[in-house]
DNA sequence: TTGATATCCGAAAACGTTTTCGATAATTTT
DNA sequence: AAAATTATCGAAAACGTTTTCGGATATCAA
């Protein structure tokens, strides 16, 4: 039981290979009858093209890398929803690797997949990572590049996210609203622009409104997770801090935060209102539901290989390519941790 | 800036391709002069081999897949952890495809992994896959197969699995030791092995004890998630069943049972025990924390990947394979919600 | 010196496909 | 009928690597 190919084929009928390629091909130069022979024999031997040799030949691989920092996030399992939705429709496979908020993994992972020679990478960027040489380096070796969510301003390639800045000026803003006037912030790690932006809005809306920014309400949850949340809350307490109001950074957090609040038996949202960030499929689901600001992922993924796809068809017909950034729309959900 | 090839090297140092390849991958045939003088030349000229070429060369793609029903669930997203970190180590890229819990998605995603020619393929079955047709074809290509926590008996490959009656047994009987008298249970849907495996467990415990099956407690979360967990809760009110005990098939769904508990005012586990099945990253978070079952599944993935690496490596030796099943250890994780 | 034995190197085939370009046969035009 | 055009096919090169096998040179024993 041999592999069977185009050889076998071309034997089988007496033709060339060139002709049997061709046909299946569907090139003008063969003639309806030895098409459909051709088409007919291969049918019958389950002929699959040798992708091996495929890729030799054409210098493509049909498959795409994307790197996020953690799968099981439901944002980023979103976006990979989206991303390889739209892939299989246009005939690419996605690897799927994760750089688990490493710097020094994602340059590897970014390595492995200018090894495999992808036709191109889509990535959301670590924590951790300020240096941008690795991304360079696929782009050097001409391979597309887009960056989605967690990105770097200093890498020069199409980019797309949302506006985190506006969203968390909204979402402080909803706060203020509904009454709240000292407002505290569980905020990201230091370094990640999206961290740094979504605080920047906080205290843009405070200030926007008469309400003075104070940095001692200011809680860090460096990995942005339900036991963070808990900590920032706990601290809180502890401070005894005035405080009507948080906007934390991630919904896992606000939860953490809810939880240690229930605790100690402070009523959210009578006590105190909470708002989250991204819409996690959950926070719909705890008591009292969590009011937050949507992160479109699913079409956040979508965009993003659209925008892969249409700088690989650019490349291969080799006109030049401008980088885009396209930024997506969010919208405060209301639910019942605000008032 | 054209591709560095092994040509390229040749040429600079004035010897033959076939000497470059050999001295690249340490041949006892080149001197060890002309191996320092090759290496070198390699690394200055920052060679990478045309992972294409090799490909096609030595009909292996050093790469794996991997399918599971879904990425987001945290036990899966263990798995893949342990799968990955294996496959590294050993140079192997894993491509990871989800079915959604889909036969027909499963069935086009081993179609894919096929053609794309990978040196062998992990595999957890969707819910409703009964016809392993599919897989019987990825074994006819003869490529390696091993199946991982959904599997199917049907199918002879190496497989690696929990005991799940066992662990539903104990589950169950940990109920039954802390005084439960009515336990009932949320089963997952009908076909999935492990779905019927925990039933029976659970079904034995009862019986072993003492206490009769009654098939009114039963009830079904199709897709053993939150939402499937509140909708059986919330029938169990309606019911007005008299039950002191529930063994969930998940974590999740154990959850979705306690948040309603909780709105109708029932206490866990004064009122009634809960026990979950899966040991998820939020079970012991949540108020109070859930007694669950530890399902290893890091290891779980290491060992998936040992498995099928253990059958590659005898394919490629030409030696026959015995299919093996391996049976990991659970344990009774007792927290808040029993007694 | 001769023959034997290591030691080192390279020619060439092979993996399976795609594509260019020229050749032949069939058809049309003049 | 000759010339021009069209339709159909195939030879061959190319992609970049790996590996077999034989050849050349150097070293050694006789």
């Amino acid at each position: 039981m041999k592999e069977v190919t185009l050889k076998q084929i071309a034997e089988n009928l007496g033709i060339s290979i060139t002709t049997v390629s061709k046909a299946l091909k569907n090139y003008s130069d063969v003639s309806k009858k030895t098409k459909a022979l051709v088409k007919e024999e291969a049918k019958k031997l389950h002929y699959k093209p040798n992708v091996f040799a495929v890729n030799l030949r054409t210098k493509e691989s049909k498959t795409v890398g994307l790197i996020v920092p953690e799968i099981v996030h439901h944002f980023f399992s979103s976006v990979i929803n989206g991303i390889v939705e739209e892939a299989e429709r246009k005939g690419y496979l996605v690897i799927i690797l994760q750089s688990n908020e490493s710097y020094k993994l994602e340059r590897k992972q970014v390595d492995l997949l200018i090894s495999k020679r992808v036709d191109g990478i889509m990535i959301s960027l670590a924590n951790d990572t300020v240096d941008t040489s690795h991304l360079l380096e696929a782009m050097e070796h001409d391979i597309p590049l887009v960056m989605f969510d967690k990105i770097s301003k200093l890498v020069k390639c199409s980019k797309i996210i949302i506006n985190d800045r506006q969203a968390a000026y909204n979402a402080t803003k909803h706060l203020i609203d509904s009454g709240c006037k000292n407002i505290a912030h569980f905020r990201g790690a230091l370094l990640p622009q999206n961290s740094i932006d979504r605080f920047l809005g906080y205290k843009k809306a405070l200030e926007d409104h008469g309400l003075k920014y104070d940095s001692s309400l200011v809680y860090m949850c460096e990995r942005v997770d339900y036991e963070d949340g808990r900590r920032a809350a706990e601290q809180l307490i502890k401070d005894a801090k005035k405080v009507d109001g948080i906007f934390a950074i991630t919904d896992m957090a606000a939860v953490g935060a809810m939880t240690v609040f229930k605790e100690h038996g402070i009523k959210v949202p009578e006590d105190i209102s909470v708002m989250g960030f991204s819409n996690w499929f959950l926070s719909q689901a705890i008591t009292p539901a969590l009011s937050t600001i949507n992160q479109p992922g699913y079409e956040m993924g979508r965009g993003t290989f659209k925008l892969l796809r249409k700088e690989m068809k650019a490349k291969k017909a080799g006109i030049p390519f401008e980088p885009q950034t396209k930024v997506l729309e969010t919208f405060v959900v209301k639910r019942e941790s605000t008032k």
